[in-house]
DNA sequence: ACGAATATATATCAGAATGATATATATTCG
DNA sequence: CGAATATATATCATTCTGATATATATTCGT
């Protein structure tokens, strides 16, 4: 999904600035999508460009230049019809299987170090969730990413819990792992 | 991680075309990353430029025009040094929690639609783990991979499963749920 | 009281990646 | 025997990221 289109959906929440946005993607959509300011007010512009918001300008107040945008009823609609037309996907970006994938040319102390560093992010992520689970005013829907994101990350602490030993053991025993440093070389 | 690093490690498994290493994404990679040729092909011919691999030309044989690279010593160390460095993290990019956030705008039948959709795809993706689970070959870091994204999947249908009826429930019963066709207009 | 760090706020830009498209041959399959 | 699929390379417009620039307000420790 376009960043402009998740911009225009997050208008449909309430008016807001460049900068609300990229805070409630931080917040509210922190576990299953991202999107930077260089993104976010090209597609602002563009929007606005296409008729989808306007902007008013909050001066003075306590910050200058803050540029309140608020959706439009057309807006709205093709918002509503974009949305419709989003096909359920996900994509998992991993740099952890990565590492996994290639630990085999690792040293065992960095695979370790790689597994204590996952398991520190997927702890502070379901902290975080579980931080929200406590506030109130979401809808059921929110209510289920945020409880289905919760399951998956206690999935992926079980698992690194359960496979971690295993893991070192069969690593440091691997084929070829003196050829790391000298490589087909007799020095 | 860079497309043009992952080409690198990818030649470090052995000699490949960018259409091998295309496969590799969409095979071995497939549940953790992904990578269009539009990216693989011009990394290719940076890597040669800094002098990380060399090709040579594979012509007659069946297809004309098969670049077979070749990592050289200073790619592999490059990158067994670029590997060691990256940090262990994830980033999920989910259309479908879009969805859900922004569910209560949508209708129910819709909603369901999406649900069911979700589940065919994560279905899907577990038999192809399932059987990747069965080949031989694979180091105990892919296998920790592949048994990582199984535990996570059935997790997802396990909760897809139990808390879907809740959600369509609850999501009938929301407040505004005839304000989707009628904006504040009473026509 | 003061300086540092952080938060609020907008904007641009180089570099990277996607997804589409173009081109061409080989193979498989009904 | 024609269609579809697989093999193979390459480019390009559009999109996105991550960094940087700019400026004011607030918070916090000392």
């Amino acid at each position: 999904m376009r960043v402009k289109t998740l911009c225009l959906g997050a208008l449909c929440l309430g008016d807001a600035t460049g900068y609300d946005i990229k805070k409630l993607f931080e917040n509210a959509f922190n576990h299953f999508h991202s999107a930077s300011f260089g993104s976010i007010y090209p597609s602002l512009k563009k929007l606005e460009e296409e008729g989808h918001v306007s902007h008013r300008v909050e001066a003075g107040e306590k910050h200058p230049d803050r540029k309140l945008f608020r959706v439009t009823d057309e807006g709205r609609a093709t918002f509503l019809a974009q949305l419709a037309q989003t096909p359920a996907s996900e994509q998992l970006r991993s740099e952890f299987m990565v590492l996994l994938f290639f630990a085999h040319l690792l040293p065992t102390e960095i695979l370790q170090q790689k597994l204590a560093e996952m398991e520190a992010h997927y702890s502070q992520e379901l902290n975080y969730l579980e931080s929200l689970s406590g506030c109130e005013g979401h809808t059921s829907g929110i209510d289920f990413t945020i409880g289905m994101g919760k399951s998956v990350l206690r999935t992926k602490l079980d698992y690194l819990h359960h496979h971690r030993e295993t893991l070192l053991a069969s690593h440091q025993n691997r084929p070829d792992s003196q050829n790391i440093r000298q490589t087909e070389s007799s020095s």
